[in-house]
This record gives structure tokens, sequence and C-alpha cells, in this order.
DNA sequence: GGACTGTAGCGAAGCCTTTCGCTGTCGCAA
DNA sequence: TTGCGACAGCGAAAGGCTTCGCTACAGTCC
């Protein structure tokens, strides 16, 4: 058994977990429903990686519904911070800057949200 | 076999490609030499994620050299950006700005890096 | 030559992820 | 009661990743 909560999403797991913080709460039946359209996988699978994942403690579930009700242990946000320090770490050697210019230089964003950005910067230099 | 260059790296593939780009075009022995450091496995291991890596076309080896020497096929920009790509598929549902925005409110900057995400806001704004 | 060292490769084992078939249970309708 | 459909779980198969033992070949030193 690995560490507990080491352990990075793998490929589906990462797809249910989007599905479910596309969805919120949600039966094994309505998560499936998702998977198959984009994979065309049984249910008997759905079924099964929600069980690894509830073992890994990637998905909680409420026992007490019929059918069981499935949610996401992590908030997107949380889950996102965690690939990007992996991410930042494995790559790019820990500097987080480098990381976000090349976001910065390869996305596209609205002017909403580069202003958004530039408030964030203000408060930076204020501490940097 | 998976499509061809749509394959991340893996684990132990990051880490390879990770002493290649401090480390520039190296024989076995180097490369082999920090892996060891990092992970204490063998020789062996390192000469044969080396030949998986080149059937993938991760790295390129000159066929010249004795002893052999190899190279990232990829540099440290174009893999992160091939992350990056993915993460704000996967996690973010494609908008690179929120992405942007997480690693700035989490990351630490020093005033250049500040001031030069500042001129790229410039250029976007003006594009947008 | 013969022993030793450094380099390279192959095949198979071991482990993890993903897939599914088969089984069992429950509630409901005929 | 029997049969049907939805729900849940288990074990095993299939495939990928990582590891290493064993083999082989070169060059060097005695």
């Amino acid at each position: 058994m690995r560490e507990l909560g080491s352990s990075q999403p793998t490929a589906v797991e990462l797809e249910i977990l989007r599905i479910l913080w596309e969805l919120g709460p949600s039966p094994v039946r309505d998560i499936h429903a998702r998977l198959n359209e984009a994979k065309g996988t049984n249910y008997s699978t759905t079924v099964k990686m929600l069980s690894v994942m509830l073992t890994k403690g990637l998905v909680k579930r409420d026992e007490k519904a019929t059918p069981l009700v499935y949610r996401a242990a992590m908030t997107r946000e949380r889950a996102a911070k965690k690939f990007l320090t992996e991410l930042i770490e494995k790559v790019y050697d820990g500097s987080a800057m480098s990381l976000v210019l090349q976001a910065l230089a390869s996305g596209k964003a609205s002017k909403d949200e580069i202003e958004e950005a530039r408030k964030l910067l203000d408060e930076m230099e204020g501490k940097a």
C-alpha cells in the first residue's frame, strides 16, 4: 500500500474526479453515464474504479443513501494545487514563476482576467 | 503501442529527463550516478529505461560516441508546456487563466519576475 | 592467452492500473 | 412465488511500467 494521501490520481481516476467536480455528489449510474460517453467502458468498470478510489481516499461516499452517492474527497482547486506543486517541482525545479510566465505566454485571457492577474501582481510586489 | 508522440513521460522517465536537462547530453554512467543517488536502483535499470525512452522517442542518442551519449528529445520548456496543456485541459477544463491565477496566488516571485509578468499582461491586453 | 573492467542488451518477474464476467442481493410487478 | 431490473462486489485477465539477473562484447593489464 502506498503512503496515504501521497498517490496522484491516475488517468481514469482523474477523469472520474472531473465528472464529480462537474456534477457534484452523484450515484454510480450518473458517473457511469458520463464515463461511458467518453470511453465506452462497462458499468462494472466504473463501479470497480470507484471502489479502488474509495480505498485510496480519492472519493468518499454516503453509505446511507441508496443508490450509494459518491463525491470527490478533494476540491478541484486543491487537486490542481497538488498537480501544480508537483509540476513545478518535477519540471521547473521549484520556480513557480517560470511556470506562470509560460502559462501567461500561451494562454488566451479576457480583459477581466488580465485585470485580476494584475491585482495579484500588485499584492505580491508589496510583499516582495 | 500508443500513438506516437502522445505519451506523457512516466515518473521515472521524467526523473531521467530532469537529469538530462540539468546535465546536458550525457553517457549512461553519469545519468545512472544521479538516478542511483535518488532512488538506489541498479545500473541495468537505467540502461533499460533509456532504451525504453529511446523507442518512445523521449530521448535521442549519439551512436558514434563511446560510451553512447543520450540527450533529451524535448526541451524543458516544451515538456512543461505539454504538461501544462494537459493540466489545464484535465483539471481546469481548458481555462488557462484559472491556473495562472492559482499559481500567482501561491507562488513567491522576485520583483524582476513580477515585472516580466506585467509586461506579458500588457501585451495580452493589446490583443484581447 | 586469460582475467578483469566498463558498456550494452534481452527477457522475464513483479507490481500497479484498468477492464470485465460472474455472482449475489433487493425491491417490485405480474 | 417467480421473474426482472437495478445495484454492488469480487477475482482474474490484460496490459503497461519498473526492476533486475544473466549474457555478451570490447578493451586493458598482467
